[in-house]
DNA sequence: TGTACGTAACGAACGCCGTTCGTGTCAAGT
DNA sequence: ACTTGACACGAACGGCGTTCGTTACGTACA
């Protein structure tokens, strides 16, 4: 990003927009100049190439010219740039302006948009199973998807619970589309233990998985990840109706 | 202990059904023969007692009074232990018989079920997130679960896909529970950094999280657990009866 | 009985990892 | 010109998952 021509100034500073650092200290033809966006930018596309796995502070630090000591000063350690990475790529989630006759299919097209931006960088969902998204950005997702379901008539400790809930499903999807992604490589030997696993069972142990095959496994990830939603805010619906 | 020759006198076989290694009265008070069942026991035993992140090939082998180059017999890899560690927790999980006048009443208990089996072993539950549950315990439970949704008259393709999310925000929730738990060690770290997030921001970028602050950390984790179930099925209803 | 064989056990090592320490090196302030 | 302070970073530490090649032993067979 930019700086390749940035004029000769300063260092990086803890504070003020993250600019440009020159120290041509060892020679360095073209390259980012060392600052916490830097770095979270690097660690970015590493993972959007090949996977959260490769986002080594090692490989990081290699793709930046430097070694991983001279990472932590800008990352206190690789937790946090993980954390940085998820609220960066929240921060592109695009916020309609609410429209309160349109609130379910608003919130079904938010939470579509965390999950695409998630779903750009594999493996970086799961950063958020389980953690409060407490980051600035996700905190302003989470802000909005909880305008969306007051308007919609939700009452506000439903909404307040909800606004958990929802973002765990989309979470969860992403995770899911991450995983089924990789068994592109080793998706074999999963579908073969799963049949060796179902084939070593009595058929009797599992009656309704069996009965109901076709249904389990019809629908593609999209259509589920709709269905979950739908279902939850049909289900905050009915309770505040009655 | 003298650690070498004299307990490790039989061979396990790699074959026949995992029911018995006859000659082995199944020592499991002065020290265990190892074989798949004594790795899974030790492994579950360190998470118990610590968490999953205890859980190394190295650690489980010095359980054992062997080197982690011995555990690759019976297991193929970490994660496939971790895999069958899970399998063996879900075992754990008592199934009732169905009783369609209670379906709503039985799907929250065998979930709690659940989500208190996996909570007993710390980090465990991440395991499960985002891949398919495709062991032979944990098939069980899912067909149960199925069975429960049927017998709640929840149409066959909304209860195929419903058994996804249920377990879903099972998981989810403990997850959750380690991550609390383990808020008790950096708990403040995390607690100050939040704070710091928030007093950085500009108030009116967060207006509806601020004011319903209250209702947004009210309640326990079981009772936000209750919440997302009863939701769901509520939503599963709702749909079925329209 | 003697011998060959299959295989569990395992010591040692490889190549990673996250993180820390101490030192080099320069820009800015005095 | 000198001090100061912060960044850069080489080197190393301890740990990880996994593999390799060898050893030791129960068993099957000649």
């Amino acid at each position: 990003m930019s700086t390749t021509s940035d004029a000769h100034g300063f260092p990086p500073h803890a504070e003020g927009p993250p600019a440009a650092r020159s120290r041509s200290t060892r020679g360095r033809p073209a390259k980012s100049p060392l600052s916490a966006e830097a770095i979270v930018d690097a660690a970015l596309e590493i993972c959007r190439e090949e996977a959260l796995d490769a986002v080594t502070m090692r490989r990081v630090a290699a793709e930046l010219d430097t070694g991983p000591a001279s990472l932590y000063v800008y990352v206190r350690n690789r937790e946090e740039l993980l954390r940085q990475m998820l609220d960066r790529v929240s921060g592109d989630v695009a916020l309609e302006e609410i429209d309160p006759a349109r609130w379910r299919e608003q919130v079904h097209d938010l939470l579509e948009r965390w999950l695409r931006a998630m779903e750009a960088y594999p493996g970086l969902a799961s950063v958020a199973v389980g953690n409060p998204p407490a980051t600035e950005r996700m905190m302003v997702v989470a802000d909005h998807l909880l305008g969306l379901l007051l308007a919609g008539g939700v009452t506000p400790q439903d909404a307040a619970w909800g606004i958990d809930i929802l973002p765990l499903i989309t979470t969860a999807t992403a995770v899911e589309t991450d995983v089924h992604r990789a068994l592109g490589h080793t998706g074999e030997e999963t579908v073969e233990r799963i049949q060796a696993t179902l084939s070593a069972m009595s058929p009797d142990r599992l009656p309704n998985l069996l009965r109901y095959g076709e249904e389990l496994v019809s629908g593609d990830g999209d259509q589920r990840f709709h269905f979950a939603i739908e279902v939850f805010l049909a289900g905050l619906v009915a309770r505040g109706s009655g």
